[in-house]
DNA sequence: ATGAAAGCGCTAACAT
DNA sequence: ATGTTAGCGCTTTCAT
């Protein structure tokens, strides 16, 4: 077991003092050339590497130039966006980005793990009922996607009352009466958001609804009941793109694909090769991402005002699901 | 601002010595029930939280218990689920997972960068053209999906030549004798494996070849060009899912989607949905991941035999595309 | 411009 | 069973 090198090898190697190799490998100018070569060439042949932990204990007030990044389900496509966006606002700013599955009920253990490796800030998209384990946390957090209960923090979400709202509106111009939503639990406020603009915008004639739909078997199963039941919808509002694509299959099971009209909130890959194409509310990941990374960096820059709640629009994108007449 | 606390904070408040904090936060037995029980009631009042950094520092042969994952793009569903079931391998032996995406020469920078946070070893999808670098890394590393070069160590891929042959295989029993190849770029281990396997399969009567095809948008210009040409294909063997989805849109445009068979390595999420399905020789990213996780944590414990190459095998899902008849 | 000494928060080795 | 001392690899005084 050959010993990891320390800045001490490379100091005696260089015969120079600790302390000049810590100028040069901090990249202080204080250093006289030949010895700065002297100790560099030193690093070199030992393969010394900084011990970044030792260096973080030392200066506490300083930057590990890392944030975290915590996804509930990372390969759903809006949050692969997101996850990018931040990587690359970091990386104008040199800072690496460390991200973490939000599993359910691990979300604090992950926040308190990333805490401790000294990443300089989280960025968070909240999945458990509450946020207010994350107050003790040593650096500033931004919650984006859905709200935070119980912390205040800023927070970057879509327009998701509008946009819900707006899709329903769509539907009305078509001649729809009976517009079903169909959406996820709602301890997301989230679904919580996209379930009021339904209602806002179809005033008391709201339509068949389902809540607490997880995935894409559940939505699909729900809608073949809806469908199949008495008094079905000839429209329907899937809040989610898992719950969109179960909607899809259920219509394609039930050949109504064409006869029962559907807008999802959220786009997803594909949805304009299938057929009807779906019309969908699409947000705007990337604008997000870059939203939150920046508010992020400000915070850790150490802006201290209160909380900001940012919200990005979204955009109706008719392909065809959406424009079925009655 | 005030001070985070340390194991002397909470030393001081509840009465002890600093080494009993130590021993009382580290789980260790030898302690009075008493004095554990004061210890334990200053960690809660000052809301103390251990220095992982610092703790690190010390006990140099201990392990963080922090695996570090290095994907290109985490949006793919392949590379979700490769992420997701190593997360819960991980899991499984009490350890996090940090991820970091490999944007195209950013691979070492991350690859340090992780090393320098202590984890306990990487897992590694290789971008670049070469790994040699990671061998000066502190932890093991196990790469996956792609074979690494100018570094030898754990490998776990997929069957890519046997998986392509028996695509392209499946086509000729159609009765498809003008095949074409359409992949991504040969520096890629998988691309050239896919590359051979739909060779081996075709002897020497092998069809038009496209190559350094990076997306979707790439393949459906390839696809088309290839299409319009002289001598068409009667079916076509696409090596990576964004080149099959590329293909699709091709054919969907030239209104051909029903006139050329079509198989795709790697399958994606409602390849089932399209018209006609799209047939896929269907990766086992889940057991790819956990395969992986179990050889670096088998590393970690200090195995040291002869790195290993581990093969996944693949399955051919027939669903319609790949059926059609010449 | 360079170096010696102290100490970040913690654990290991050794008392007691 | 508990405490004391030293020191991990580094940066920060403070000398020179």
């Amino acid at each position: 077991m050959t010993h990891r090198p320390t800045m001490n090898d490379v100091a005696r190697t260089a015969g120079v003092s600790l302390k000049t190799v810590s100028r040069v490998v901090n990249g202080e100018t204080t250093v006289a050339p030949d010895l700065a070569a002297r100790v560099r060439a030193a690093v070199q042949s030992l393969d010394y590497r900084p011990h970044l932990g030792a260096s973080l204990l030392r200066r506490r007030d300083q930057h590990a130039r890392t944030i975290g990044v915590l996804l509930e389900d990372v390969s759903h496509p809006f949050s692969a966006a997101l996850h990018r966006a931040i990587v690359e606002e970091a990386g104008l700013r040199g800072a690496q980005v460390l991200a973490g599955i939000l599993d359910e009920g691990r979300e604090r253990d992950l926040a308190v793990a990333f805490d401790q490796r000294q990443t300089d800030g989280l960025i968070v998209a909240p999945m458990a009922t509450n946020q207010t384990y994350l107050a003790s946390l040593r650096a500033p957090i931004v919650f984006v996607d859905r709200e935070a209960t119980g912390m205040a923090a800023d927070t970057v979400v879509s327009t998701n009352v509008a946009g819900a709202a707006g899709a329903v509106r769509h539907l009305l111009v078509q001649g729809h009466r009976r517009i079903a939503y169909l959406g996820d639990r709602r301890n997301l406020t989230t679904a919580r958001d996209r379930h009021r603009g339904y209602l806002r915008a179809l005033g008391g004639r709201a339509g068949p609804v389902v809540h607490d739909l997880r995935d894409a078997a559940a939505a699909e199963g729900a809608a073949i009941a809806m469908l199949r039941g008495p008094d079905p919808p000839t429209a329907i509002f899937a809040a989610r793109s898992p719950i969109t694509i179960g909607v899809v299959r259920a219509l394609r099971r039930l050949r109504m694909e064409n006869a029962v009209a559907l807008i999802g909130f959220d786009d997803f890959p594909l949805a304009d090769l299938l057929d009807p194409p779906v019309t969908v509310v699409a947000q705007d990941p990337a604008r997000m991402g870059r939203t939150a990374a920046l508010a992020l960096f400000e915070r850790i820059d150490g802006e201290i005002s209160a909380p900001r709640e940012i919200r990005i629009p979204t955009t109706l994108i008719p392909r065809g699901s959406g424009e079925l007449a009655v």
